[in-house]
DNA sequence: ACCTGAACACCGTTCAAGT
DNA sequence: ACCTGAACACCGTTCAAGT
């Protein structure tokens, strides 16, 4: 890639982490280009679709959250483990308005640039899932997609009740708690 | 009311519905005035904003809704007339796409026009759940604020997951199944 | 090869001019 | 009293013209 290329490509990636931070994941895409310094046109050069610049932002600490998973099935018994991830997923979701329904819409479209990402999201859950399975921790008929719709429904939940740190934490327990087995 | 305004009121208030249906909940208002055929400032005059549309369109059903509660509460157990309601709930806040989460967003807001929906809604909700737990059938413990935010999150999810008419009736008997007392 | 910015089609909202 | 539709400020996207 050309230098003054690479140079506005950081320059957008950075403008867009700002600008979906402070405005949601439907941050005008016009302001982005405006803050980067550069014409609208480059920021479509580089980024054909907006969840091709989402992806380029957060598809870096996506992969480090799911690798996260690892350390945590290693120090933590079966049920824990998957708890703490997936308040780790509801936390990470939440950073910024817009993006745990957006990372739900494209979990079905393989087209979509944010595809490897919830595929990466689903494989983690799945996973862990397993092994809580295994443990007898959580009851075996609990579908992988079930469970991830219903986090994804607690962090969309999240992001309408602010100003409550604990929120997450509450719902997922509350939700987990009915996936236990039968007594 | 002039007679022309009662007969334009009218008109919006169909092709709103109309258009909700089709587009969701962030249809284009100018599009509903052009289909009610009527100019776009007519539509700012009877609805000064959005809400107050949805309001308009949708604040009817919402009380019918919240008046079944009293014949679901007489005629079954305490935990059923909980679950069936929250279910009718459900299907009704997912009617058209950006409801539940436009719900979600007011309950807060006094101010909003859809206040007076929210209210009623977290109102029925909150005595079905009294009930629920002076039966035994659900633990003391839960907030209604929580249980509410679990349900909206429920709704938001079916909306991303169109196509199995048996999803919101799945996610309540998950989530549900975690409200129970510990035996 | 890459960038710029004008151009186009849209949207929500307001308001002067009409009846 | 009520309605119309032009006007304004925005937005996403494309593309001819530049370097």
């Amino acid at each position: 890639m050309r230098a003054d290329a690479r140079r506005n490509y950081e320059r957008l990636l950075a403008a867009a982490e700002q600008a979906f931070t402070e405005y949601g994941a439907d941050a005008s895409l016009d302001e982005i280009a405006r803050r980067a310094g550069v014409g609208s046109g480059t920021l479509y050069r580089h980024f054909p679709t907006r969840d091709a610049l989402l992806e380029a932002v957060f598809g870096d600490s996506v992969e480090r959250l799911c690798a996260s998973a690892d350390e945590l099935a290693a120090t933590l018994p079966a049920q824990e483990a998957l708890v703490a991830w997936l308040l780790a997923l509801v936390r990470h979701t939440t950073t910024f308005h817009g993006l745990a329904s957006t990372l739900m819409a494209c979990s079905t479209d393989e087209s979509s640039p944010l595809y490897r990402s919830c595929h990466s999201i689903s494989a983690t859950m799945t996973a862990l899932l397993d092994r809580a399975k295994a443990a007898g921790a959580v009851r075996e008929d609990l579908a992988p997609g079930d469970l991830g719709a219903l986090v994804h429904g607690i962090a969309m939940a999240t992001e309408a009740a602010p100003g409550d740190p604990s929120f997450p934490e509450r719902m997922l327990g509350l939700t987990l708690d009915g996936l236990r087995p039968r007594s």
